[in-house]
DNA sequence: GGCAGATAGTAAGGTACCTGTCTATATATC
DNA sequence: GATATATAGACAGGTACCTTACTATCTGCC
């Protein structure tokens, strides 16, 4: 028997379950592509990593993570291999971020796996019913970003 | 300066964001009801335990999570004195959940903080953008449900 | 030149999910 | 009635986020 779910479910119930069908989706894409030791946190770093090499702080901006979140990303992309850090010359406090030689070779699959996923879903619904989502995502993400006294983003998860 | 996301960004980036507003209206909704003891995990079972009682199993396939996370919020309950659980007369094996004379209090204020965050998204965008959200996100999730070999939900989360 | 406030990174700690394994009990089949 | 399988719950452990607090350095202003 399918898991149901009720017929006007509350918003944070699907958000949620299709968030979790997203990073699944991810984690699956990445392991058929023989990179099982590259995890979905890791994807934003070869994506967002350009040859100039980037600080941790810019990352966070760009993947929408906090600071501690991105950074151990980078330290396990580091231990596997993928990335090294250097000093950055212009800012002492700071340290920047470069794909290896073996991060530049993985770079196009890690970064392509996020479109992957969509293209998948596509195919499940219709381009159109996605790109609807998408935008209606987006508008109400920015109408809330507007609204509330910005910041304060809790760790809680709930649907009801 | 207002955090910024691409014209064209992962649905994952999206879910996840829209998803951290979602928990966070909801945990301050509680506290704004005077409930700061309770928190999101714990609305579900306000939400779903019956008069009669009912099990953990059952709550968990109501609220989609799994046993160990119900458990939990269960227990936090009971400490708190919101919840009880006694033996279920038909099944040796379960225990059964009620909510207590103050959980039966704090009932409609719990399971209403869901329906609220809705109602204030809906006042943000518009009641048919939010009801068109919902649409998008239930077939999706029914198309995923039916598309993958069901099962197999990972921990991972990220977005690119 | 000196100082206040912002920013890069680190450290320590918490939450809400997830997984797999195990025991006891229930149920369905032969 | 015995046996195989499924289910309820407990236990141990992991992940991806989050928070606050701290140091070092940079930047803007007087």
């Amino acid at each position: 028997m399918k898991e149901t779910i009720p017929d006007n479910p509350p918003l944070g119930l699907l958000l949620r379950l299709v968030h979790q069908h997203w990073t699944q989706a991810v984690d699956n894409a990445l392991d058929a592509a023989g990179f099982g030791d590259i995890r979905p946190p890791h994807a934003n770093v070869f994506t967002f990593t350009p040859p100039e090499g980037i600080q941790v702080s810019e990352l966070t901006k760009l993947a929408h993570v906090r600071k501690q979140t991105m950074t151990q990303a980078v330290e396990e992309l580091e231990k596997l291999g993928y990335v090294e850090r250097r000093p950055d010359p212009n800012d002492r406090r700071g340290r920047l971020v470069f794909l290896t030689e073996r991060g530049r070779a993985v770079r196009p699959i890690a970064s392509a796996t996020g479109r992957k996923v969509d293209e998948r879903w596509a195919e499940l619904t219709s381009p159109e019913e996605m790109e609807m989502l998408r935008q209606a995502l987006k508008l109400l993400f920015e109408k809330l970003r507007d609204d509330q006294p910005a910041g304060a983003v809790s760790t809680s998860r709930s649907d009801s």
